[in-house]
DNA sequence: GCACCATACATCGGTGCCGAGGTATAGCGT
DNA sequence: ACGCTATACCTCGGCACCGATGTATGGTGC
């Protein structure tokens, strides 16, 4: 997750570390803050694995930048993560959110709707969070009020979920044409 | 997350690990599966802590099963892990569901509405993904309509919750008295 | 003059989590 | 006889992540 909001960033534009953290605390650290301590590792790792460069620029401020690139491999990287993402990518919110902010970047439109297709797929599975027996509960069989709210909620989300996966597929489809 | 879903399921009764699985799978493994190699040793984490004990006894169906029984100190610690959750369990929805499907265990009104505020504190600051500069972006204002997507399900999440929010404090405000 | 904060990067130890794999028993179909 | 599936538990290696801490510089407030 975090190593797809750093190559969805810098596929843009070339970065600094320290800029690239406060793009990505505003996307996603609201609801999960990112540690300096995991995005410096992170960058490394992927400079490591050839997906992005380094060059060292004086600071504009204060101590010397390292500013990042994407390299050709880091852009191809990047694609292949957003159209082939993992289970977890499609079904966690968290990750999903984060793969939908760059989805843009992947050029075709019919593969932007296979990935979107995926997601509509997982949320039209009947699925609920309280069983009895095998049979789902619905949030007015609940006495409890706490997970009362959790279905209430999962449902409101659910609703608007679809209807804009529905119209946006649609817009997909017609510009696909 | 997954210590507090172990806590909050064997409070209610004990349970053998294999049950305990299938249960967490339907709470969070639609969104986040759980796999066996992070369940078992989390149980054995937390028999270490002396919050639950093992008792074997002969498998129903097949090899012996490992009764897991909540002692006092486990119900105190799943009490104040409810009543006292990190920022982290307030902000992330995943976790936020977890403690949520368990916050009746918490006896007294006044303190399950005090979690409720904090979550409802966090949902009334404002919060964008998508900055210009310092200002919040708003869905209509982005062109990519993935963007869009995220702050219009966004929206329609948080509506909803802070509906069912001000629904539950203002009838555990009236239980409380 | 000094404290404090923002900028900018880094390391280290600890821990939670995961995939792959292993061990066993029991029942069902072929 | 053989494979398959479900039950039931476990270990190991690897890795992502985090909090604490360190090292600089330069600007702001008092």
């Amino acid at each position: 997750m975090l190593e797809l909001a750093i190559l969805g960033f810098l596929y843009d534009a070339p970065l600094h570390g320290y800029v690239l953290r406060r793009h990505i605390a505003a996307l996603t650290g609201h609801v999960r803050p990112v540690a300096e301590s995991t995005l410096y590792p992170a960058i490394k790792r992927l400079e490591k694995a050839g997906l992005l460069v380094r060059a060292t620029e004086p600071g504009a401020v204060a101590a010397p930048r390292h500013v990042l690139r994407l390299t050709e491999e880091g852009g191809r990287e990047l694609r292949r993560r957003l159209a082939e993402p993992a289970q977890r990518e499609i079904t966690d919110e968290n990750h999903w959110f984060t793969l939908l902010a760059f989805l843009r970047h992947l050029a075709d439109p019919a593969a932007q709707a296979a990935v979107l297709r995926r997601r509509l797929a997982f949320l039209e599975e009947p699925a609920s969070f309280f069983y009895e027996g095998d049979r789902p509960l619905s949030a007015e069989e609940l006495e409890d009020p706490f997970r009362r709210g959790i279905l209430t909620i999962a449902r409101a989300t659910s609703r608007a979920e679809l209807a804009w996966l529905r119209d946006t597929l649609a817009s997909l489809g017609r510009a696909g044409r």
